[in-house]
DNA sequence: CACCGTCACTTTCATATTGAAAGCCACTTG
DNA sequence: CAAGTGGCTTTCAATATGAAAGTGACGGTG
């Protein structure tokens, strides 16, 4: 539970917060276990996006440390785990709702609704 | 005004989003110029966390050419440009606010508050 | 019981990005 | 005319990324 020591650069909560979050994949691991019921490496890395596993394991590491991400072994022998966000990762639902409305309005992306569970408004263009 | 020719990684918004916003600068750049008038070249690099100089000048290239950021020349010789955010990077704000909050309640960063510019309930611990 | 396949990683290594520092250019000021 | 200022650009070592291959513990098949 307890998080890293780091010495922050500065006392900005954004600034702190991307420390963390601040890269192009850490977000999609939280978007993929929130949304879309990708809990082992696999599913996680299955994803459209193709993290390299390396990064996913590393990722998935840094999440465990600082309590975003907390994993439960679903089989002994060999041991394989299920990971699941935290409380503290669960509440980044308010901010993929806003980079995903901005990417859709700005970058045509598509919009996923996440009490449907349904991309409601398909990818324009590119 | 035309977004540069670029082959997204996925057509998820969140995916997209993150190639344009995902690392651990660019949010700041918009932090500055959104609510701490910090417009000019020098004064986005002298904020507290100290971006070098290079990666602010690529990061404010990027953000021009993907529309975020446009900038008026307030001197000519030598040319001086003071940089401002389009609509495109005002709506962010959502995005940094949400940052914001999540990086409050669990990295003990400050809050700040933009209807009054200061800085509510400052950084605890760390 | 030898072999193949699966899952969850870890290692390796070439390439790309980052960041500290210094350099550069066009002025302005003393 | 020397020093300073603003806005970059260049350089280069260090770090991060990503493609690929390797590892280890099984479980299933012939």
């Amino acid at each position: 539970m307890s998080q890293p020591d780091h010495e922050f650069r500065s006392r900005c909560s954004i600034a702190r917060s991307l420390e963390i979050l601040g890269d192009k994949w850490t977000l999609l691991i939280i978007r993929d276990l929130m949304w879309h019921r990708k809990h082992t490496f696999q599913e996680l890395q299955k994803s459209e996006e193709r993290m390299p596993t390396n990064q996913l394991s590393q990722r998935l590491k840094r999440l465990m440390e600082w309590g975003l991400v907390a994993r439960k072994a679903y089989q002994d022998k060999p041991v394989r785990y299920r990971y699941f966000l935290t409380d503290a990762g669960q509440e980044l639902e308010p901010v993929l709702l806003g980079i995903m409305g901005w990417g859709h309005a700005h970058l045509g992306g598509g919009l996923y609704d996440p009490s449907s569970g349904e991309t409601v408004a398909d990818a324009a263009g590119r």
